[in-house]
RNA sequence: GAAUCGCUAGCUCAGUCGGUAGAGCACCGGACUUUUAAUCCGGGUGUCGCGGGUUCAAGUCCCGCGCGAUUCACCA
């Protein structure tokens, strides 16, 4: 079956081009006696960043006799009778060669104007030199050919903009488009920054499960799979919470872990199957100590790309101002208009509700909590543009977080929100496991009651809280957010290299 | 799940009222020692997303399906 698809894929794909390109392979060892595909090395001292930095002053008609040894992709080709030029591009930049044949001698340069193809790999030896018009070149004196494409690259000024084809062949939109390699790389930074800023706080990175019996920690569906030696079902992790906790539980102090998580769940643009979350649990600490460190992250973060003031979605912020804080409840007096502090059952709650429209979002079982949170997700949440901490869950929807002992029935938790959209949840770790066990409880009645997102009961997780858990501050970051905030993505798919696709027919 | 838009050459796109599938780049052959969207001469490379239907005739009209994008719904 897999067999047949790759065969089908790879005939249907060859078109004109490149069935000349790989007549023209073969032609090249056996009239050249030379096969691009045997060299494994090249010594690279200089990447073309580097050279143009280097030579950045270097006047026009102006050479200088360093040798550079370099090497890239051949993007653009310009053969002109006994002179060519050509488009050359590495990880770092981008620069033009020019071969001259009395320079590199007649049998390299007819080499040259017979077998090098855009898309091939070259590697270079040459100095600097800047033509009339202004533009860093290198003179070449040698140059190997290590590597050639058969398949023609996309068009030069265009580019790739094809959406489908940019998801599905990332390597194409890679070459094509290399700010999209600059997004990734900021990407990469980003992360890097939160490891150093958690490093420097003394939390250790650790790495639990992936594959497990039991996926808790959140509320979403998972994804199923079956061990065929063990005979069992198993999930995909949708959080790492419950792991991490029972590490704080067994002494191994501040951790953090950084990897994907699996919801089965819709796609849209905040949203891909597989996504990459951050979460911390410091021993000694609460939701406080987590909004500081959320902030510190996230500046440390974007100060790491360079700037600290960023746009998405058209909206200019300023991360260098502190997060804003606002209750849930504020929230819903604000942008719903309705004072909660007046509602005193859960049949009001429940009427104001549908007097607000939101009368088909219920099943009319709701408690008041469930109606606050249902408020706040319908009018509040997507004017949570300011960097936010929003305060004051109910218990009822926060089954891991500790109690406000001023008002039980709220909880030390914060969501924080940019842009309109979460990008941290955190709380004080319920740590009273008595507690826990009753959370769980409900959660499991709610899923009896057709919920399939609630909470799952996780016995040896409570296990762990009667081994005794610290009071602890935990937090979960959404990385692919936080990427898309400070890159100004729009879309998931333009922060995650291969995203989710389904399968052409 | 719903709506809207898109799918034509390797890439970017045009294709009128239903009447023999086009352009630029790329590619192939030729000329050219400072070009940079090189230029000049010659060459069009295609399952018009897939399948039906209407019609003398369908890239174009109708129906169904697929994939993608966006918005909404769902969902942390």
């Amino acid at each position: 079956m897999a067999e047949e698809v790759i065969s089908q894929d790879f005939n249907s794909e060859d078109n004109e081009v490149v069935r000349q390109r790989k007549e023209k392979l073969l032609r090249l060892r056996s009239e050249e006696g030379y096969d691009p595909y045997v060299n494994e090395t090249w010594d690279r001292k200089d990447t073309l960043a580097s050279i143009r930095e280097r030579f950045d002053t270097l006047q026009p008609e102006q050479e200088d006799g360093t040798e550079l040894k370099t090497a890239g992709r051949i993007m653009t080709i310009r053969k002109q009778g006994k002179a060519t030029f050509a488009d050359m591009a590495d990880e770092t930049s981008r620069i033009q060669l020019y071969f001259q044949i009395n320079t590199v001698g007649e049998k390299d340069y007819d080499f040259l104007k017979k077998w090098v193809d855009t898309g091939d790999w070259l590697g270079i030896v040459g100095h600097a030199c800047r033509t009339r018009r202004g533009e860093l070149t290198i003179m070449v004196t040698e140059y190997k050919l290590l590597s050639k494409a058969i398949r023609p690259l996309p068009e030069k000024w265009h580019g790739l903009t094809d959406t489908e084809i940019r998801y599905r062949k990332r390597y194409m939109d890679l070459i094509a488009n290399p700010e999209v390699r600059d997004v990734f790389r900021k990407r990469s930074r980003i992360i890097s920054s939160f490891r150093e800023t958690l490093e420097s706080h003394g939390t250790l990175e650790v790495e639990t499960p992936i594959l497990s019996v039991l996926a808790g920690g959140a509320n979403a569906r998972p994804f199923k799979t079956f061990h065929n030696a063990l005979g069992v079902d198993m999930y995909m992790r949708i959080a790492v919470e419950l792991y991490l906790k029972r590490l704080v539980v067994g002494m191994m102090g501040r951790v953090y872990e950084i990897g994907r998580n699996f919801r089965n769940e819709g796609i849209d643009t905040m949203h891909n199957p597989e996504f990459t979350m951050m979460e911390v649990y410091w021993p000694y600490a609460n939701y406080v100590d987590m909004m500081n460190l959320a902030e510190e992250l996230i500046r440390n973060a974007a100060k790491s790309i360079g700037t600290l003031e960023i746009e998405w979605n058209g909206i200019k912020l300023d991360l260098s101002k502190p997060f804003r804080k606002i209750t849930m409840r504020e929230a819903v007096k604000e942008f719903a208009g309705v004072d909660f502090d007046t509602v005193t059952s859960d049949e009001q709650a429940r009427a104001i509700a549908r007097d607000k429209g939101l009368g088909s979002e219920m099943t009319g079982h709701e408690s008041k909590f469930a109606v606050l949170n249902l408020l706040f997700e319908a009018f509040g949440e997507e004017n949570l543009i300011e960097p936010t901490f929003l305060l004051g869950h109910p218990t009822e929807i926060s089954p891991l977080s500790k109690r406000d002992p001023e008002n039980p029935d709220y909880t030390h938790r914060f969501e924080l929100f940019m842009f309109g959209k979460e990008v941290a949840n955190a709380f004080s770790e319920l740590n009273d496991p008595i507690d826990q066990r009753e959370r769980f409880e409900d959660q499991a009645r709610k899923k009896a009651e057709g919920d399939d997102e609630a909470h799952v009961f996780d016995e040896d997780f409570i296990n762990a809280i009667e081994a005794g858990l610290p009071p602890t501050g935990g937090m979960g970051i959404g990385m692919d957010r936080i990427v898309m905030f400070l890159t100004g993505a729009r879309s998931i798919r333009d922060v995650i290299l291969f995203p989710a696709m389904k399968p052409k027919a």
